[in-house]
DNA sequence: AGAAAACCAACAAAAATAGTCGGGATTAAA
DNA sequence: TTTAATCCCGACTATTTTTGTTGGTTTTCT
């Protein structure tokens, strides 16, 4: 039950993207920099994230990546579906997928995680790029130099 | 975002154990023909479980395991953390980890992980077993020939 | 032209997953 | 007392997924 770093790189990346919404392009390599994420290896991710019509790039020198919605528009859940396909504890709950279950017990253990699944979705589609922009404004006020105030 | 067989696999054998309670103990090989899991791979899961306190085993002919407490005291939380470790989208919000974020900005997703971290538990933990053994008998009721009721 | 960037495809190391294999220890029953 | 059923244990292995790396090509601004 652990995301894996496209994930998480993957939402970082756009949370990035989000606090410079509206400043035109980001190079990708701005990105990697501040978050601390191999370039390269980010590049696959968004790479992803564009096809799937979550950022636009734009080529050439002073070019870059830019949200392609607006931040309130593009949820946690629009990322990590992006990034690690449909959210699926047990693969007889995704969508795309028919499988039938073999006995009874394993129909009944699938209500488990259709039950898992819609917590998932509607905890990561409840929180959009937008709601972290503002986390993000109101830690920077309450705590000048950058502040970490969220150590565990 | 998607428990492995041992998770699955893990929650399927207990609730079979559970469906027999009360009946003494079920030898291994039961179970993994029931459930159609490889014998020896369940042994390592059961294995685990069973450092877990979850359930007991009596050796020798005849032996077999048993649920270690009653079902409705047993959750698949329980039997999943047992499994996969604590539950944590990311290693930051796992608790016997000390990680500090290195920046501002992968402390405010943490949030993310921690609420969803949270969601996850609460769907887990609030699944007994004994709530999955009160389905397979409404769902025997309902269709007496073993049925399949919730294929997709 | 030159530099900055996105774009692309192949490769590869490391870790996790999902088992397999072979035997040893314990116990009930014949 | 042997035998069969069963749990117990450790080592091995194949496959897949993750997490990158390498080395380019193309596009566009200055």
């Amino acid at each position: 039950m652990k995301l894996s770093t496209k994930g998480r790189y993957g939402v970082r990346a756009m949370f990035d993207l989000a606090l410079h919404y509206g400043e035109g392009t980001t190079p990708l390599r701005s990105i990697a920099e501040r978050q601390n994420i191999s370039e390269h290896y980010l590049e696959q991710l968004i790479a992803v994230l564009r096809k799937s019509g979550l950022v636009n790039s734009v080529r050439g020198a002073h070019g870059g990546y830019l949200l392609a919605k607006e931040p309130p528009e593009i949820t946690i859940g629009d990322i990590i579906r992006a990034l690690e396909g449909p959210i699926a504890p047990s693969d007889c709950v995704a969508e795309d997928v028919e499988k039938d279950c073999e006995n009874i017990e394993e129909c009944i253990t699938r209500l488990i995680w259709k039950q898992l699944q819609e917590s998932i979705n509607e905890v990561l589609d409840s929180i959009s790029l937008e709601d972290l922009r503002q986390e993000a404004i109101n830690a920077k006020q309450k705590d000048g130099h950058h502040g970490y105030l969220y150590h565990i």
